[in-house]
This record gives structure tokens, C-alpha cells and sequence, in this order.
DNA sequence: AGCCTCCTACCTATCACTTGGTAGACAAGT
DNA sequence: ACTTGTCTACCAAGTGATAGGTAGGAGGCT
């Protein structure tokens, strides 16, 4: 049950967060969530910040295996790089949710001490990724430039579709993006 | 003095929320940095909703000064498009902020009602403006997907930089944008 | 002038409520 | 007997908000 339970717990965490930030996220709802009671998540996690951390650490090993999935679908750079948005699609569609290290972003001077390093480290993920499809085009350091345009101008996407236009909108600024030669088309 | 004080009311409240979001503006703290005591803050504001409403609104205003001033500055389209990433510089460059209406956006479930509207009015603001200047160079059409497309690359290129990297990234990023193609170069 | 009333802008003191976190007990599995 | 996972019952700190009061200025009235 124990390893049930903290999966549990962290998934829930997990969504909480993507829909209200860190400070919106609470024991005591979480633990109503989860199906047991506020103290309890302390066996779990010694505190807030601890499970923080674990969340952080947790949203970056499941970025890296998504990203790994696609990569091992289509070996095809080019067809990677047509599917990248899509990973970030599915939060908008879960709720109207952002990517966790987004909404941590904006958040980040008020975060535990130990969750800041994960948020760039998951940026880190993307963005290592991105270069490596895209040097099969381009030489390695515009790549990398190039990468890091990429992962900031879909996380700007998801965040602006949030606020207004949801997923509809979100697929119009990407195919912008495919139309202007950011992005693959 | 009335009038001083308000203004300095949404000043500094505009500067905690750019930096810790809705969530982190409190009325004890927020006082005594204007220098009053908590309670006189609802002399001004009757809830803490009407004092974000109030802010939200006052941003939009200045907004849409600061874009005016850019087109009387010069009035050359392309010169435009050229200065409009430096006025969303400025939040990164005053203690690493970011705009109000990206954090807004990523905090929007838990905003009260009458927030909401204003951050979609300010996206309104910043795509219109863009789409005015890009449309000499594109078919209208076209013109207000590509402003869309704009405004969300430059928010997520602002988010990006505040969680590491800060205004040189931010540099960086804007400047791929520009090899691409997505602003003029 | 002197007085009276009203208003603005602030104050102290306190409210009800939510937050993260703790202490200690209880039951089940080994 | 010990560990694991959960519970009930708390606590201190901080939150938005309210009640009721005060200092000082503006303006009309006699």
C-alpha cells in the first residue's frame, strides 16, 4: 500500500500544483484527495518542501521519459521535433493545467530551496533534447540557441492559450511557429 | 496626499505581484512598505479583489501608453517590432520580475472575477498593437496569428530567463526569434 | 473671528479562518 | 516486539477583514 500511496500522492500533488501553483497546493486537501487524513502525509514526507522536491525531481524523470518515447517512436529527427508540442498539448487538455516547471518559473523566489535546481534541470531536459534532434540541420551551437528559443516560445503558448483560448489557441500559435520556420513544418 | 498614497498603493502592489504573484500580496506587508498600517489599505481598496482589479486594470493602461510612446517614437513598422521585446526587458532587468499578466495568467483559476478580464484585455492590447504593425508587411489574416504567436514567444522567453539565465538569456532567445524569422530582424 | 459639522485618512484591537507542522495513540503485518 | 501507516487532537503563525475611534482640514453659518 505504502508504495501505492506515495504514487498517489505525488501524482495528486502533481496536478494540484500544475493548476495552482506551489502556494496553492495544501496538506489538507491533498491529503482529502488522496484519501487519508492531513498528518498522515508526514510519514511520507517530512515536509512541504521535501515533497516539493520529490514532486520536481519526479516531473523531470517523467519529461524525460516522454521525450525518450518519442524519440525511440520515430528515430527521425524531424518527425521528433513535429511531436514535441504535442507533450505539452496534453496539460492544457488535462484541465487547463500548465507545465509544472512554467507555472515554478514564475513562482521560483518563493520556492524551497531544493525545487529551484530540478526547475532548470527539467529546463536543461528539454532543451538537450531539442539540440540534439536539431543538429542533424544545423551546427551544434545554433542549435542549442535554437533549442532554447523553442522550449520558451511553447511554454509561452501553453501559458498565454491558458489565460484565454485554451487548446485551440495553442494549436494556432504553434502552427505559426511551424509557419514562420521556429518550429519543423 | 490622497492621491500620492493611492498611487503608491498600486505601484508597490504591482511590484509584489510581478514578483511573487496574487497569492504572495498580502495587506500587512503591502502596507508597511507604503508606509500605513494594514487596515488603512481598505480605506482605498474595499477588498483585496478591488485592489487587484484596480492594479490589473492600471497595467493595461500602462501598457498601452508604453506601446503608443513606441509608435509616436517612430513610426516606422518595422522599428516597432524592433523596440517591442525591450518593454518586456524592463520587468527582468527591475529584480528579475516578470510581466503581471503572465503570472496572472499562470494563477488565473484562483484570480478573483474581476481580474480575469483585464488579462485577457491585456493580451488584447499587446496582439492588436502587433498585428497593426505587422499587417504593412501581411495580409491582415495572417498578421493577427503571427502577433499572437509574438506575444506568447516573448512571455515565455521572459519566463524562461526568470528561472535562469535572467536578461541574458532573455537576449539570447529574443535573438533567435529574430534568425527565424518570427520577428524582424 | 469663532463655532459647528462633515469628510478624509489613518489608527488600535480584534475577529474568524487557514496554513504547515507536531505529539501521541491505535491497529495490522511481520 | 517492532515497524509501518494511519488516526485524533492539537498548536503557533499568518491571512483577509471588521469595529470603533482619532487627528486634522474644508466649508458654511452666525
Amino acid at each position: 500500500m505504502s508504495e501505492t500511496t506515495l504514487e498517489t500522492i505525488l501524482t495528486v500533488a502533481r496536478l494540484q500544483v500544475q493548476a495552482h501553483g506551489y502556494d496553492g497546493l495544501n496538506f489538507r486537501d491533498l491529503a482529502s484527495r488522496v484519501g487519508i487524513k492531513a498528518p498522515s502525509l508526514y510519514h511520507h514526507f517530512p515536509t512541504k518542501a521535501a515533497l516539493g522536491a520529490a514532486l520536481a525531481r519526479r516531473y523531470c524523470a517523467d519529461m524525460q521519459a516522454a521525450l525518450d518515447a518519442v524519440s525511440q517512436a520515430d528515430a527521425a529527427p524531424r518527425a521528433c521535433l513535429l511531436a514535441y508540442p504535442g507533450i505539452f498539448r496534453k496539460a492544457l487538455t488535462q484541465d487547463n493545467r500548465i507545465c509544472l516547471a512554467s507555472f515554478l518559473s514564475a513562482q521560483i523566489d518563493d520556492l524551497p530551496e531544493d525545487m529551484r535546481p530540478e526547475i532548470r534541470r527539467f529546463i536543461d531536459i528539454n532543451v538537450t533534447w531539442l539540440s540534439e534532434h536539431l543538429s542533424t540541420f544545423e551546427p551544434e551551437d545554433i542549435a542549442m540557441r535554437r533549442a532554447d528559443a523553442i522550449y520558451a516560445a511553447v511554454a509561452g503558448a501553453q501559458l498565454t492559450a491558458r489565460s484565454s483560448g485554451g487548446v485551440r489557441r495553442y494549436d494556432d500559435i504553434i502552427a505559426s511557429y511551424r509557419s514562420v520556420g521556429l518550429l519543423p513544418a
